[in-house]
DNA sequence: CTGAAAGCGCTAACAA
DNA sequence: TTGTTAGCGCTTTCAG
């Protein structure tokens, strides 16, 4: 069996350099107000040593973990089958990386999950959290707001408690949603369908309401719901061209909703864009450009959303000492608030 | 400004309750040997203060961390376009949830993040770490190593240092690789191709050598390069079709792969299955039976890969006392082995 | 500019 | 069974 070799501490430094523990410290930590021979000593003790600070030391008495929780909600298969929380992540990971904060992730399997999250983010592990509050009756907000922890939220949550004040990074679903429908009436569209998201989650809702402002008297067949997936997409559109088989556009409330839907129309020998135009939602290039026609569809920039959460997140953060405290909303007494990023519409063959 | 509330200590919960520090300790870790009466008095105090442990303080003294880190090396914009790595990720994160481990992610982009990765590995943040080594040249196994971390990989990892003694978890990618190729031979077919996936990667180098083994006299021209994604399989299938007009079949190494081969056989008027047979691997769900038509596949378990990862450097925790030491291989003496997971021909509509 | 000393909140011997 | 006592490794006043 081989010897646990035991990491060197500060003290071992301190002894190998000739100095006080105090002084390492300031080294390791910057080495302001250090003469230049005694950091350059220590410095190479610390090399010789292979020293490396415990952190747990180190954050029982800053109080700064250096390390942000990300939460995502996770009822359906569907989360990880969708590039759309890869991207969001990638956004804050590189945001967060470049502060050398790390991303502890919590992925949440239904109720019993929540007990579990709860007690994480009160046990003081990370200095903040990154939610994407999927469902309208989610608790996630209730419970990092009774933790304490600055939040940033994923899309705007549902309208549970504590969520007045919250503050979340969204795009413009409602506004997109009125972009992609005007397009189709500019094309001279009239009998326009749509297939909706998941309506427990508030994207799906946004962009059902900017559907409808345009649309303001349609007819209520031509509302299919589906599930932001390329299944759901199917189905609502087979139950789309029963209810009517005149429609001449569709808006689908994401991508891989109008992959599927498009699958549809062909099997049913419908010409897009002739017979009916489709619109989707997020510009996912692995689904928007793949598609049989190109999909014209409103572009969001997911990774960017991510990058703007962490940074909105840090920035809160740095602006206050320490630790956790009961101000959890970084929204509170002004702080960071909410954004809102604007959507384009990206025209490729479909539309 | 609200005035921060301090959290409950150890201290607190054992003054309210009337009992030392000790005590309470013992009842927040299970109350073994603890007599009723006070173990129901502590948790009332408990209760009504709101503790909740403190895991720097806890960790700084125990050596252990309850989490464990997953590296992910993302040097492409492909990884997160993959659902491969979610499910996966969500493999692991069953299985550390079900023993209330955390997991703390870690991204890198290249070679300028290895060294933070370095960093944060020997900080003594995590008990362990799950590496996805995707790339031949990886520097990552070494650094695990000199980290003295205890380690499972995710895929066979290449051959650079300290990858000998390596635990890993990975598909019979050789093997699924023969049972495809033998399934189009069976078919009849006789000219048949590959599209092989990022050959820097250990999988694609298997696959590659699977199909070799069953072509043993392969033209060289029905071979071609791709990178595991829908565009490079669409590169790699036309420059098959220039040099092998006659190709019968063709063996994508993956099923995102296979899909662009897919759209270029349709462009060019090539009936799938009756002109070219075709055969993916992986049996992503998404993926293959979304295609036209639907994608005959090896299938391998990817969210089972992720438990098992789990599963195997716990297991190995467990069989040491606390933190990381100089043994950093779970494989060295009488530890967790590499596991090697079967796959299974699925048989649908393009082959 | 540097060192000495006092904890951060918790667990784990050891005593009682 | 319970309490007392030392620290875990680090940062941070406060003197010097």
């Amino acid at each position: 069996m081989t010897e646990i070799p035991p990491r060197p501490t500060l003290e071992a430094v301190a002894a190998r350099a000739g100095v006080s523990r105090a002084t390492v410290s300031r080294v390791v930590n910057g080495g302001e107000g250090v003469r230049r021979p005694l950091v350059e000593k220590v410095r190479r003790a610390v090399e010789e040593l292979g020293y490396v600070p415990n952190q747990a030391a180190r954050s029982l008495v800053t109080r700064r973990h250096d390390a942000i929780a990300v939460v995502i909600a996770e009822p359906e298969v569907r989360v990880f089958a969708d590039p759309f929380f890869g991207l969001q992540l990638r956004g804050i990971s590189k945001e967060l990386t470049a502060r050398d904060c790390q991303l502890v992730l919590l992925l949440t399997e239904g109720r019993a999950d929540h007990a579990r999250v709860g007690r994480y983010l009160s046990g003081g592990h990370v200095d903040g959290a990154l939610v994407f509050s999927l469902h309208l009756d989610d608790p996630l907000p209730e419970l990092v707001r009774r933790a304490g922890m600055p939040t940033v939220f994923g899309g705007r949550p549902g309208w549970g408690e504590g969520t007045r004040s919250a503050v979340y990074v969204d795009s413009d679903n409602r506004g997109g949603a009125r972009e992609a429908v005007r397009h189709l009436v500019g094309l001279g569209r009239r009998r326009i369908a749509h297939i909706t998201g998941a309506l427990d989650q508030t994207s799906a809702v946004d962009r059902l309401d900017g559907f409808r402002d345009v649309m303001v008297d349609v007819a209520p067949g031509l509302i299919a719901e589906g599930d932001f997936t390329p299944a759901g997409g199917e189905r609502a559109m087979r139950l789309l061209l029963e209810r009517h088989p005149d429609l001449d556009a569709v808006f689908a409330a994401n991508d891989l909703t109008a992959s599927g839907a498009l699958r549809v129309l062909r099997a049913q020998g419908r010409r897009v864009p002739e017979d009916v135009a489709v619109v989707g939602f997020d510009d996912m290039l692995t689904v928007a450009e793949q598609t049989d026609p190109p999909l014209t569809t409103v572009r969001q920039d997911i990774e960017e959303m991510g990058r703007l959460m962490a940074r909105l997140l840090l920035r809160h953060l740095d602006g206050r000492g320490g630790g956790p405290d009961g101000d959890g909303a970084p929204g509170v007494g002004g702080g960071p608030t909410s954004v809102v990023l604007p959507t384009t519409l990206v025209r490729r063959a479909s539309a």
